[in-house]
DNA sequence: ATGAAAGCGCTAACAA
DNA sequence: TTGTTAGCGCTTTCAT
């Protein structure tokens, strides 16, 4: 493998002129750039990173954790962070933590000792703050996304869960809905106390009685956590009327169930979703969701990262949370409900 | 930033040492060790891996190049390979080329630059060879996935197209279906002229003249692909009875256009699609598919991309093709024609 | 415009 | 079991 060195001397000239031609620099004449050049090409040359990097502490590397790239939400994130990153010269490495803060903490180590230079990070316990202090300790730049850390002052780039459950919530309680349930994720995670806290807010407004059975925090933020559930929840003497789905796992496991249990949506039971359900939404637009950008998400969380970057040891800008409001689409997977005497529901 | 030296003074100790902990090499006291091991938690120690990587030539990276992550076929790939890799201490940058030969040769040349210790390549031309030659000749292991290259000997993961769509097509003919469509990707991809041919193929076997007219190129595998194709055939003089989408984005673009024409699946018209369309497969299961297990290819590309790592410069096992057989899936989305005098087609 | 010397943080190879 | 020396491939600094 031809170095540097091996350049030079084919040229006929010092490794430092090479390594001028490499990086671009003005001072090396015409003359001088073609013969490196020539060597280069002839040599398959192929500059050394590491090398590089060791000395100008700077890899091009960016590190992105996510609990999985397989869940649609995070995929086109990724999609947006590696867009972002290759525009400006750098490369993305992936880690799927599975929600598990071990694993979140190997590649965290990992990713340290790569040299990376920024972290974007969608952490899987946000109560835990180790693994991110040990980040911030090392003076590396990190950004996080779609979930804080409690008490802890960081950028973050996420959408507004506690509006976009209210809105949902409200629109359901619009159409007549008294008995919603509503699943999401683990506790430990931001967005499905958020999320809980903007469905809650809507019913306190509209003075109906908080139900927590109706309540259901899975484990993992999955199809079978919205799958199981849903069968519970419809199981129970009194079931609701209406189905909130935590994030797009869930609302398919949701949806799952209410097939296999024969029922109709809206005509049986409404179902509401928190972020669009892939394909579904264009192949057949019949849910009403509350929608983020999440690829905007993943640009938007680079670009704050590579300013950090920049910046480093220069300024000391106080970090931000970046929040995007979720928008509401209205499509065909809700009924209204018209009250009639005492409790009981009738159609209008 | 605390370095190896810094450890080796404050331990009181040869930097050496510190590299044997550090590397777990037997040959430290135990005495000596846990001396090292205070003194590097003490001053939050992260061994380096650029100058590592430098002297050992070991990266424990792997790079992954696909057309677009956000492609759920390659979503799953990504996770298989992450999970193997990190199972084995390697980590993978991630590369969406979105088939564009340019991207896919920056990326290469950026892993190259980076000493990856192999690379997981889904080629966006399968006749275009300069990319992976410059792979080769540097003797960075590699292999490809999905997609083949013509006229090279070289690792490749992919499942059988031609026998896929032989199946799906030969399903159809057994229905009774005379004219199919098909709408694959772009020629210079290995997959769609190999879904072609089994198209092909079936057709000929049961004696039914094949119509280019019928046959349909797309850009980019896309959805925008199913979309616009299904409207152009749709809108002939003798349109198909029945349409085959060549991947799974481009039958959602098939699924969408059907709906905004108005017909019913399958009394106005029979799909099937190369792959599973996510989520669909699980809320409303009547797509009849042919589905390959992505998530396998991704593991045993690592897999094979490890033993080549492994026996790099020693032994010279010819490269080999690994070829996954994908799975008929029969649903509800075809019906069965009955021919009646002539050409005219009726229900039975 | 070009080059020489020093060294980034670590390990290989040897010595003690 | 531990340490010493050399050097991985490159850039920084300073000199010419």
């Amino acid at each position: 493998m031809a170095t540097i060195k091996d350049v030079a001397e084919r040229a006929g000239v010092s490794v430092m002129t090479v390594s001028r031609v490499i990086n671009n620099s003005r001072y090396v004449s015409q003359e001088t750039r073609e013969k490196v050049e020539r060597a280069m090409k002839e040599l398959g040359y192929v500059p050394n990173a590491l090398a590089h990097g060791l000395i100008t502490k700077r890899t091009h590397v960016l590190g992105l954790i996510v609990s999985d790239i397989t869940n649609p939400f995070f995929t086109t994130i990724a999609r947006g962070v590696e867009d972002t990153a290759i525009k400006n010269g750098f490369n993305i490495i992936l880690c799927n933590t599975d929600e598990d803060v071990e694993k979140e903490e190997k590649y965290i180590d990992l990713l340290l000792r790569k040299r990376v230079e920024g972290i974007i990070l969608s952490p899987a316990d946000c109560n835990k703050r180790d693994g991110i202090e040990r980040i911030i300790m090392r003076n590396v730049p990190l950004v996080l996304i779609d979930r804080c850390i409690d008490g802890l002052n960081l950028d973050c780039v996420y959408s507004d869960s506690i509006s976009g459950a209210y809105e949902l919530t409200k629109y359901l309680v619009s159409l007549g809905h008294k008995r919603i349930g509503i699943i999401v994720g683990p506790r430990r995670i931001s967005t499905a106390r958020d999320r809980i806290e903007g469905y809650k807010k809507a019913l306190q407004e509209a003075g109906i009685p908080i139900d927590e059975a109706l309540i259901r925090w899975g484990e993992k933020y999955s199809r079978e956590d919205g799958y199981k559930n849903t069968k519970e929840l419809l199981a129970t003497n009194s079931p609701p009327t209406a189905i909130f789905g935590g994030n797009r796992l869930i609302t398919v496991g949701i949806l799952k169930a209410i097939r296999e249990l024969g029922l109709k949506i809206p005509d049986d039971i409404s179902v509401v979703s928190f972020d669009e359900v892939e394909d579904m939404s264009v192949t057949n637009p019949f849910l009403t969701v509350v929608s983020q950008d999440s690829y905007k998400m993943g640009v938007i969380a680079v670009e704050c990262l590579l300013k950090r970057i920049k910046e480093k040891d220069k300024s000391f800008n106080a970090p931000q949370n970046i929040v995007l409001q979720p928008e509401l689409v209205i499509r065909e997977s809700c009924r209204a409900l018209k009250e009639v005497k005492g409790e009981s529901l009738v159609e209008f």
